[in-house]
DNA sequence: GAGAATTAGCGCAAATCTGCGCGAATCTCC
DNA sequence: GGAGATTCGCGCAGATTTGCGCTAATTCTC
């Protein structure tokens, strides 16, 4: 039994807007540029979305939608920003909570359902879905400006320094000056004692992600 | 006359959370600490807050709760987080779109209904009221770190390196190297070409914020 | 196996940032 | 008017950061 207000109202007596979210994923493949997956709508390229259930969380809706639409699991995502123009769709008043979600490649199971579009080259979207993902490359960015692989985006938990490097440049949509780089991160991360063997050049030391 | 989906049903015909805004708003008093607004509730210190009406958005529903609540009016709100734990408020079902409002000391008109707190002495506070101005205190200083009094909360819109300066430090709650602050703040500054006077000491330069 | 190509790690010099302290410019008091 | 206190602006030297290029260590090719 719901409690009452002063007018003997409980809180479902009054309007009240649906909330939806929406979600950027972004992805860095292998040897490619920063990327947003998208699904096709009505005849258009959007971002995952859904409504919020009973008893769910925003994430849990997040994790919902990616899964029913996408074939994505696994993910953590990050809220960006509430949309709440009144206006903003004909079916009624209706708030969206934009996300963030990093994943890795491997995690996109599902490829058939899903356009991964380089966030340089976005086409039209509807809705407010291109600002969304604006929002996110700067967040995602913002993260990566200080830490290593804040996301866990890299394949496998152990990596050397030019593949922490490269998947940062991806990220970022330019170079990062490689010495300036090492020395911001090398003090975050730990040494696994092993080099990498099969490259050419010299073995580079092998790491994982904590420390100091 | 709402759209209706593939089941006959209008958007109002699904649960539905009720949503709320909730405010930190901010502000530097004279020569004093970084505070908080805090409003009396249930015998406690709270921050004001509100339901968002049909047809408003989210800032516009922080500005009715301010004026209503706190006679704070002329504010620019920041969303900051989506609070939507599904049991966090025994009403029911109800999401909390937390807010940053910062606020010159001449905004506070009505200084009966409402409490300064530093924010470095938070009393105990309901929900996740804390946790609200931790956020808003770490977004104002974020916002703080790079550019000059980013939302003009200096009494006058000319000042004085060092009045920024003050300002500055008030928000970050400790020293700042002042050449290191000046360095970085003077050359997004424009000279007003007047100094200042009637000041103990050498007059200084007087600024108004824009420029490089 | 030898040589070429490539890459990693890092010391050093150049570039940039930071803090100090000095001279300049005011206000207050005697 | 002068002395003392205070503050501002900034040049300079010390501290820190950055980029270069060298040696070391591998893979690839012939």
């Amino acid at each position: 039994m719901a409690k009452r207000d002063s007018q003997g109202k409980a809180l479902s007596d009054y309007p009240r807007p649906s909330v939806a979210v929406d979600t950027a994923v972004l992805t860095v493949p292998a040897g490619g540029p920063l990327s947003v997956v998208a699904v096709t709508g009505d005849g258009d390229l959007r971002l995952p979305g859904t409504f919020l259930h009973e008893g769910e969380t925003l994430a849990d809706a997040v994790g919902r939608s990616l899964v029913e639409k996408a074939g994505i699991t696994g993910i953590h995502p990050v809220q960006l920003h509430v949309f709440d123009a009144p206006d903003r769709d004909d079916r009624g008043w209706v708030l969206s909570v934009a996300h963030l979600a990093p994943v890795r490649m491997s995690q996109l199971a599902d490829r058939a359902r899903t356009e991964l579009v380089p966030v340089a080259e976005l086409p039209p979207m509807p809705f407010d879905h291109a600002e969304i993902v604006a929002l996110a490359v700067a967040e995602l960015r913002a993260r990566h400006a200080e830490h290593p692989d804040p996301f866990g985006l890299l394949p496998e938990p152990t990596f050397t320094i030019r593949e922490l490097h490269e998947l940062h440049e991806a990220v970022a949509g330019h170079a990062l000056p490689r010495d300036t780089f090492r020395r911001l991160m090398e003090p975050q991360l730990v040494p696994t004692g092993s080099l990498a063997r099969g490259t050419v050049g010299k073995p580079a030391r092998e790491f994982i992600r904590g420390g100091a």
